[in-house]
DNA sequence: TTAAAACGTTGACCTATATCAATGTTTTTT
DNA sequence: AAAAAACATTGATATAGGTCAACGTTTTAA
């Protein structure tokens, strides 16, 4: 049963195949369509997703209506609205699909149950952490000290398929720049 | 013995007093001048330091020479370079006192042991983590979407202790503006 | 306690990037 | 398959914020 994740857990872990099995039986498939949202920014984020195909997006619309792009996950990243997952507060963010996504989800109570039951799950939580600080604060950096220029450059270096597979529009929301900018400076690179 | 941090592991966890002193008993007192360098950028972090009085920051320095300052952390904080004290890389940042300091510091391997061994601090650990992923992920936001302006109103509702005691460089390298676009915004408030 | 260095503020000017608009292209919907 | 909508690109123009320099003040060091 979901052979992905299956995969994903024997690789970060030393769960047994047992145990893993007792894992994915907490998860559940779930199909999104493009532009799809799954997780709406009144809500509270209440689930964990596992992106077996496909891409989704987190992203906040700011006072001027401008939708500002937090993290783009791909085939076999976890993923969810972090700060709502912890703090049951309302997301204020969106998570959208960008493209026809196969998805598993797996709820809040029995993420937090899993996290609880096996030390190793705990280390994969905290692994996703740590990669998640580590990467945000890369982007504070280059956002602090690195021209629209060596911020793409920056960004083909650490995800060379981005740009191949995320439009011109929602790249640039993610670099913090404009459209106009990101399609003049890929003429410089 | 140490009762600040006695204190700070009292209240975000449920670990027994005798449990808490067995966790102190791995720390030692450290103290540090104004400016003095705790971690410097060619060295691996082995160290996460718990701010007693004072407070320090971290920073690197790009290209072109330029301070960025990725965290300013105060009196009962814990603190590290940590994607090194993660992945055990060299940091490519300095851990720096900006204020005549005591600290209480713990090695890596007595930090990740004590990880191991008692689940009430590894969950402390999990919400440092957590809570910089907040931090850093409203500061990519505030990066992307906001004005000088809005960047500063939002520091000071954050943190409104912040400008008073970190300097107009200092808190310029952390907003991601030059010091004369701060002290001009200030004018604006 | 004095000299030197670092810092904060402000003015004049400059530049990277935003905005707006036009045009052609791709994608979506019917 | 046609019409509509969304998107990418590019030119012209605007602007937020950067840079540089001067000057006064505060901090640090001798």
């Amino acid at each position: 049963m979901f052979p992905t994740l299956h995969n994903y857990l024997s690789q970060k872990s030393s769960l047994s195949d047992t145990e893993i099995s007792h894992v994915l039986s907490h998860f559940v498939v779930q199909k999104a369509k493009r532009k799809e949202i799954l997780i709406d920014c009144n809500a509270v984020s209440n689930h964990f997703y596992f992106i077996v195909e496909g891409a989704v997006r987190i992203y906040s619309i700011n006072s001027e209506g401008l939708e500002l792009s937090r993290f783009f996950a791909f085939e076999n990243i976890f993923c969810t609205a972090l700060p709502s997952f912890i703090d049951q507060q309302p997301t204020n963010e969106y998570l959208q699909a960008i493209e026809h996504s196969r998805l598993l989800v797996i709820n809040r109570k029995d993420f937090y149950k899993l996290v609880d039951e096996y030390h190793e799950f705990e280390r994969i939580y905290r692994k996703i952490l740590e990669f998640s600080f580590i990467n945000n604060q890369q982007r504070i950096y280059s956002y602090q000290g690195y021209t629209a220029l060596e911020r793409v450059r920056l960004l083909i270096k650490m995800q060379p398929q981005f740009l191949l597979r995320v439009s011109n529009k929602l790249a640039a929301s993610y670099l913090g720049m404009s459209p106009s900018t990101l399609s003049r400076t890929k003429l410089k690179l």
